[in-house]
DNA sequence: GCTTGACCCTATAGCCACTAGAACCTTCAT
DNA sequence: ATGAAGGTTCTAGTGGCTATAGGGTCAAGC
């Protein structure tokens, strides 16, 4: 029983947008689907699978071009899959760099948030800290 | 001694770039500079630690958009600065949902890197998890 | 005065990954 | 037959720059 989805369907079915579906499609992540006499798109379980593949892999932070990557990949059952690897390695050190980034903008806005005593802006000590060049 | 800057001086003096700072007249942070004869513009001190607030902001994850209110804010030396808290009180509490969020994608790229023990796609773990609808 | 080369100008288009809107067409239940 | 819900294409916009093209200006040295 080969249940054919509009686009509408497969959207809430995976949690994504219509809109979105269709630009992965001009995007060349997802192929052309078939359509209707009157021109809807139809798809089919195995498009299914793919748009959630694409979705995990961006939930993972991965631009369209690494997931575009995997899928050709993901294709080819016998080729090595040191590239795979590559491409988290290389995903998770951004993360980590993130990471690393944003702690200190959070200590820092930590550090701002309680120093303001005053009640007026002249006395703020935010407009205050932000005015000079500073260090951490 | 009002020393002027040139745009690139002011650039290299504040490590922005001149094309941005050129953005950012035309976003309205910056107010449109005096001009020489052949229409360069030149920058005054005042102007300098403007740029220096900007960038500093910036630096701190803010929009444009947060940036420009706290110029205006900074302004007016009378006015009461709990609308500075709270700008930075929203950006702090925006930047631990994302320290959140980033925190379990490390995860889940730090399970998928380890996972991976084939060396052929068809055995690849990787491409295995990405292809199922998932839990963390 | 003239040339050189570093610097500056504007305007336009591109980046990413969508999102919004307009104007129209199809499907399906009643 | 009608009307609502959903589909279609197309264009343009988002943020915060960056890149490129095609020119003009400035200061120093000759």
């Amino acid at each position: 029983m080969e249940s054919r989805l509009t686009i509408g369907q497969l959207a809430k079915s995976t949690e994504t947008k219509a809109v979105t579906i269709r630009y992965y499609e001009r995007a060349r992540l997802m192929s052309p689907a078939t359509r209707t006499a009157g021109g809807y798109r139809l798809y089919t379980a195995r498009e299914r699978d793919r748009l959630i593949f694409i979705k995990h892999a961006r939930q993972l932070g991965l631009s369209l071009e690494d997931v575009k990557a995997l899928l050709g990949l993901a294709d080819d059952e016998e080729a090595p899959c040191d590239r795979v690897d590559e491409i988290i390695h290389v995903q998770l050190a951004r993360v980590r760099e993130r990471l690393k980034h944003l702690r200190q903008l959070e200590q820092e806005l930590d550090r701002l948030e309680r120093c303001c005593h005053g009640d007026k802006i002249a006395d703020c000590q935010i407009i205050e800290s932000l005015s000079r060049a500073h260090g951490p």
